[in-house]
RNA sequence: GCCCAAGUAGCUCAGUCGGUAGAGCACAUGCAUGGUAAGCAUGAGGUCACCGGUUCAAUCCCGGUCUUGGGCUCCA
């Protein structure tokens, strides 16, 4: 049998080995000893292996070395394993589903005899630690899945023999540590001594396979890091990402709320949230017109004729609001799309007035269980900022193209400039699922991939994305825990055209059928200012703050002076308010502070008598007195920047 | 919808091992007119989520319901 050769990244010397030499062998061959000690795995072309795996193809080796970031899901998984082991001790009755590494952490999905408090997880916390001083070594092995089959059945692992069977490989691998064997495809630490440190943070129901038909498991999750320090960065970031959730802002700056009585999913918009969605809806109008859309509106309310035509009577019905208006069913409208579509049909279309974009800020409602409801983010009634555009094949990619452009402007001009853009497409092995042709989906998918392309994004290609009626790119935004939200969506629509019959006559007198793009940039306002809040923590920048300034007078004696600056300032078109309560200036500046007011300008007698005004803005602090017409011009300026 | 946890003043939270409740902030009134992150005092404000049960007595114990939060699934 040939040896393997190894080229060992930062290393002339080139490694030979016999087949099935584990990376351990690897490392203490290249390193020595002494520096391999602190090697975890190796990635070998695009895979990381532990230092307990065989290497059975050459290849140019990374050593992971402990203390990396690339060492990190290496540690987490081995803490899943630990937790389980301490699980296990605890409660011998406990069967095991899955304990991967996640982002910052990781979990164990348990099938428990009884459910656990956070009592609990200080036990099984304690118990780790016992585990990790016993610093046994992590072992793989490798078995024959019928061997494995038994092996589990007979310790009641029920879950692990439904993994062997799914696998479906002729043989598996196991992780043992010390007592604790589980069915695993590895990496692992070498030791338990070596996971670093680590918390378990709280405890979660999870189906099994993530189906609702299937039994609810418990999830433990826990962070782990590789020194204390960074476990306690890590948690200061969980307070932090807490403090600027869009819930607790959205309460604090008097934004918006959710009532009770009238039901969750359903935001009120107070003054100050309302002026917000006001500014952001004015941009976004204008902008909209610029580029040759036309706004439109429709109903809220249409006869369930028409959502049977759609086929949404059939597919989203669980979605939908219906009602009975003098006999006839009638559905709050959960899409815009058709009403885009009604009005593009109400009279012929010829190929010259093509493309047509119809744009619409349409509040739609849609029943969302109750247990998915979070703040803005998801909600049962929202206004999408949703447009429709009637084109020719011919059209589409450039079509597009300003779509995303477009897109990509609006998330600039707001803030984002880190977008993850997915390029959603069919699922190749399960064609069948999906409404319109091979043809239609190959050119739609190439349109979708080349607009891409062309704007110069990096794209994620996720196959099986996309929806049944077409494929779509959609870009997402991080909230403050890092939970992504989808907001801008371009799509392609096969589906509603052609139920409803939407066609244009093309150059040579005949119909031809349009093809429809879907897209909706901001997403819902709802989202887009939920995720603005957390973006931002509040302090938003001075174009869409909804006070932009606020008037502090030092006593009773500057009011009169202070309201001819207020009516400065509106005349300029400044969003401004003055604060003439009998509180001291340091009162008012604190609460102006806490209110995330951009500009604060302070007048007492020293700005009356010179017609001028302190300025304290939020970035710099106190930044002395200025004449009052130059304080409006500079804050006219910078809001008109956009900046 | 499902699993777990939590619901006490407008907000943030304490408390009662069963004898109908308290702080800070906010609010109101009065005093103070204060120059860059909290001036002082007084006052008002609660069906302790809701419905049952146990008990002489329930905000507290038990059961159910509703709502909220963390997840699972889904989506803008």
């Amino acid at each position: 049998m040939h040896e393997l050769r190894f080229e060992i990244e930062g290393s002339e010397a080139a490694q030979s080995l016999a087949p099935g030499s584990t990376v351990g062998e690897l490392a203490e061959r290249a390193l020595g000893a002494e520096r391999a000690r602190p090697v975890i795995g190796a990635r070998v072309g695009d895979r990381v292996f532990g230092l307990q795996e065989p290497l059975r193809e050459s290849g140019t080796v990374r050593f992971i070395m402990a203390g990396t970031d690339e060492a990190l899901p290496i540690m987490r998984h081995s803490a899943s394993h630990i937790m389980a082991t301490a699980v296990k001790r605890l409660f011998p009755e406990a069967r095991l589903a899955i304990g991967p590494s996640i982002d910052d952490g990781f979990y164990y999905d348990f099938d428990l005899p009884r459910t656990l408090s956070p009592e609990d997880l200080a036990t099984i916390e304690k118990e780790m630690a016992t585990i990790v001083k016993e610093d046994r070594p992590f072992e793989r092995e490798e078995m024959a899945s019928a061997q494995a089959l038994d092996f589990f059945r007979e310790r009641g692992e029920s879950y692990k023999t439904d993994l062997i069977e799914r696998i479906g490989e002729p043989s598996v691998s196991l992780y043992r540590n010390g007592e604790f064997v589980d069915l695993c495809r590895g990496p692992h630490v070498p030791s338990a001594g070596r996971v670093g440190q680590f918390r378990l943070l709280h405890t979660a129901g999870a189906y099994w396979e993530g189906d609702s038909r299937n039994r609810m498991l418990q999830r433990i999750y826990g962070t782990a890091w590789r020194t204390r320090e960074e476990v306690d960065a890590y948690l200061k970031r969980l307070e932090e990402a807490r403090q600027r959730d869009h819930r607790r802002l959205g309460a604090q700056l008097d934004l918006f709320s959710v009532q009770e009585e009238v039901g969750g999913g359903l935001i009120f918009w107070h003054p100050k949230g309302a002026m917000l969605r006001h500014i952001i809806e004015g941009f976004w109008k204008e902008e909209h017109l610029k580029r040759g859309y036309q706004l439109v509106y429709t109903p809220h309310i249409a006869r369930a004729e028409l959502w049977h035509k759609t086929g949404h009577m059939d597919f989203y019905r669980e979605n939908m609001y219906l009602l009975e208006i003098d006999q006839q069913d009638y559905v709050l409208k959960p899409m815009n799309c058709p009403g885009h579509i009604l009005i593009y049909k109400a009279k012929r279309r010829s190929y010259r007035e093509l493309p047509i974009r119809f744009a619409e800020l349409g509040t739609v409602y849609r029943y969302e269980k109750s247990g998915v409801l979070h703040g803005m983010m998801r909600v049962r009634g929202f206004t999408q900022d949703d447009a429709h555009i009637f084109c020719t094949p011919e059209q589409i990619v450039d079509e597009v193209v300003e779509c995303v452009r477009f897109g990509r402007y609006l998330a600039e001009s707001f803030g984002f400039d880190n977008l993850q853009v997915d390029l959603s497409v069919r699922d190749p092995k399960n064609t069948t699922k999906y409404a319109g042709t091979d043809e239609e989906w190959r050119v739609a998918e190439a349109a979708l991939a080349e607009a891409l392309e062309r704007v110069g994004l990096s794209y994620h290609v996720a196959e099986g994305e996309a929806v049944f009626y077409g494929p779509k790119i959609d870009v997402k935004l991080m909230d403050a825990l890092g939970r992504p939200w989808q907001c801008t969506t371009v799509q392609f629509d096969f589906n509603v055209p052609r139920r409803l019959d939407v066609n244009y006559i093309g150059p040579d007198g005949k119909e031809h059928p349009t093809v429809m793009v879907h897209r909706a940039l901001l997403g819902s306002l709802e989202r887009f200012v939920g995720t603005l809040i957390e973006h931002h923590a509040g302090d938003f920048p001075l174009w869409i703050a909804p006070v932009q300034a606020v008037v502090l007078t030092v006593t009773d004696d500057n009011v009169p002076y202070a309201r001819r600056v207020i009516e400065r300032l509106k005349e300029a078109g400044v969003r401004a308010e003055l604060d003439d309560r009998g509180e001291k200036i340091g009162a008012k500046i604190r609460d102006a502070e806490l209110a995330k007011i951009p500009y604060m300008l302070v007048v007492g007698r020293r700005e009356a008598e010179a017609e001028k005004v302190a300025v304290r803005s939020r970035r710099l602090g106190d930044e002395g007195a200025i004449p009052l017409a130059e304080a409006v011009d500079k804050i006219v300026a910078e809001a008109k920047a956009r900046r």
